[in-house]
DNA sequence: ATAACGTATTTTGTATGCAATATAAACCCG
DNA sequence: CGGGTTTATATTGCATACAAAATACGTTAT
């Protein structure tokens, strides 16, 4: 009887994995050619687990098929991100609806603090600290709605906004605008204020989409 | 100069389509494992491809994967439909609301056509015909948002719903309530009213909602 | 009779090999 | 020299082969 069972995950899970990273971090940047050789001595693994990863990414969205041509890292186009960002101000707000109303007094003291300290990246000018502690809110509210469909499914979608990051390109007043936003929403949270989180959370998404398409613009 | 190519799908692909129509139809019922042998005798290819298409299943949702023992197509649990409803009613709200302002007035007669036959269907107490013409309407609206990722992150949805299958339990009342709701809808469309079609929209999936748990409370 | 152990068989996981298709290179002809 | 065709190489697609794990079975001992 052995309940700590270690079950290393499967290969191609694994590889997966890896990949879902590299494509992340902009290391295999979109466009970029998948060569299964090329990657199978990369990584140490025959081509079958990492085919049948390439396959998952496929129907994940983050890699595209090219029949008897492999498979490239998938392009997100202005299109596509003018297409996702309602969807997630939907879905956004549908979670922030939820955690106001289901979410634990601790949990939301959590998000108070991490917001404060987003606050001072704000203030210090600390991009990336900044967009990394934005980014956690935005997910533990997610989660503070208790649906994990729900989660899957915005992380499922941001995951493809994120990747063709305009991050840098905010301007000054913009990202003034997103800070006050956020301070509302915690604040809406801390009142359990379901209507008006879920107001501000899709308002919240509408800023995101005029900087980004802004972002678009000035850098044709 | 070819550009009449005839390009057949990869085996992967068209045996992920096969046994999605299996899973689909409840010839493999939720829980069942997948023989890998006997599946591609059955299909008339190795595993390879076969295999591949399990993954891409697996991460759609439609199998789950169980390290070394294979997979089972998945079961949907009450629990997650509970889930996966309100966020359609987000995501339905949405494409209401698009299509109200995009679609062109032909698209929009068209809806009314098949509506007109779904009541006739209902007033014959034609079940399959009424499901069949409900779903084409939802469809027909949907697309009408114009935004293909919001058209595939609510099929994706509703097909675990719909494999779930209580169709077969509504009662009198919620059916009668479900059709006039569509009598809204189809109005609210013509006059091309987004705040309408949208908050309709929301409430008819409230409605399903309610129809699918009380199909489920008495059938156990 | 049943519980526990060990062996046989099945089934999954991974690697390799061969065939088909696409890309690159060499070559020929204008 | 350039366009087009042929040939060579690389790459993907699919099938098979081997290894590891899980399940099924039979045997033995209590």
């Amino acid at each position: 009887m052995n309940s700590n069972v270690i079950v290393r995950a499967p290969l191609h899970v694994q590889v997966a994995e890896r990949l879902r990273l590299l494509i992340d971090s902009g290391e295999l940047a979109p466009g970029t050619r998948l060569n299964e050789n090329e990657l199978c001595q990369n990584m140490g693994v025959s081509r079958t687990p990492l085919r049948e990863a390439i396959r998952s990414l496929a129907t994940e969205g983050l890699v595209e098929l090219q029949p008897n041509r492999g498979a490239i890292v998938s392009v997100v186009s202005q299109e596509d991100v003018t297409e996702i960002l309602p969807i997630m101000a939907s879905l956004e707000g549908l979670g922030g609806r939820l955690a106001a109303m289901h979410m634990q007094t601790d949990q939301i003291e959590q998000v108070r603090q991490i917001h404060n300290q987003m606050v001072t990246h704000y203030q210090n000018n600390e991009v990336t600290e900044y967009f990394e502690t934005n980014r956690l809110i935005h997910e533990l509210i997610t989660e503070g709605s208790g649906n994990q469909t729900l989660v899957d499914t915005i992380n499922s979608l941001s995951a493809k906004v994120r990747r063709a990051r305009f991050s840098a390109r905010m301007t000054r007043e913009s990202w003034a605008k997103a800070v006050s936003e956020h301070e509302e929403m915690v604040i809406a949270l801390e009142a359990r204020d379901p209507d008006r989180l879920e107001a501000i959370l899709i308002e919240h998404v509408e800023t995101k989409r005029t900087t980004i398409l802004g972002s678009l613009q000035r850098s044709e």
